[in-house]
DNA sequence: AACTAATGTGCAATAAATTGCATATTCTAT
DNA sequence: ATAGAATATGCAATTTATTGCACATTAGTT
């Protein structure tokens, strides 16, 4: 299985990043915020890159979207 | 230039990224934490792994850093 | 050991993230 | 075109992150 990478620069990529994968997943954002415990109105603004989210929320969210999160130090 | 990916899994581990690569950079808590334009308290505790920092904290102290954030998507 | 520099902490006030609700809007299936 | 499903939004209340200050503690240098 090979992966991609993708590098973070806003929040906006984030959100097109989980809402995606969300969509890859067939899961509606109702249950997907439920599943991750986080509000319905809090994660649509998420994947709508309008909400600045702590990192704890966003961890919640792609440890249920089996992503990573990962820091490249050089 | 090699560099090194982190998985991050919980907010400790962020701290002692950012306060292993200040070290590095050889500058204080306080000068960095004017820098990337945070309180000191916040970017103290940040280091420490008590603060749950939101998206963009975290971006301006990598950006600052010179660090990247990525997600990995398989 | 003494001094200075750097880091850590209690605390309250402020700012911002989160929540839940009702309703509007958009999307999808038929 | 229609109905139902899914998503988006205004809003206020609540919760949590952030801030700044004084002071304590630890670390580093001589």
């Amino acid at each position: 299985m090979q992966f991609v990478a993708l590098s973070i620069m806003n929040k906006k990529e984030i959100g097109k990043i989980i809402r995606d994968r969300r969509k890859f997943l067939k899961i509606t954002q109702r249950d997907f915020s439920e599943i991750v415990g986080l509000s319905l109105r809090n994660y649509i603004d998420i994947e709508n890159g309008k909400a600045n989210p702590t990192f704890e929320a966003l961890k919640k969210i792609t440890d249920a979207q089996g992503l990573e999160i990962i820091i490249k130090v050089d």
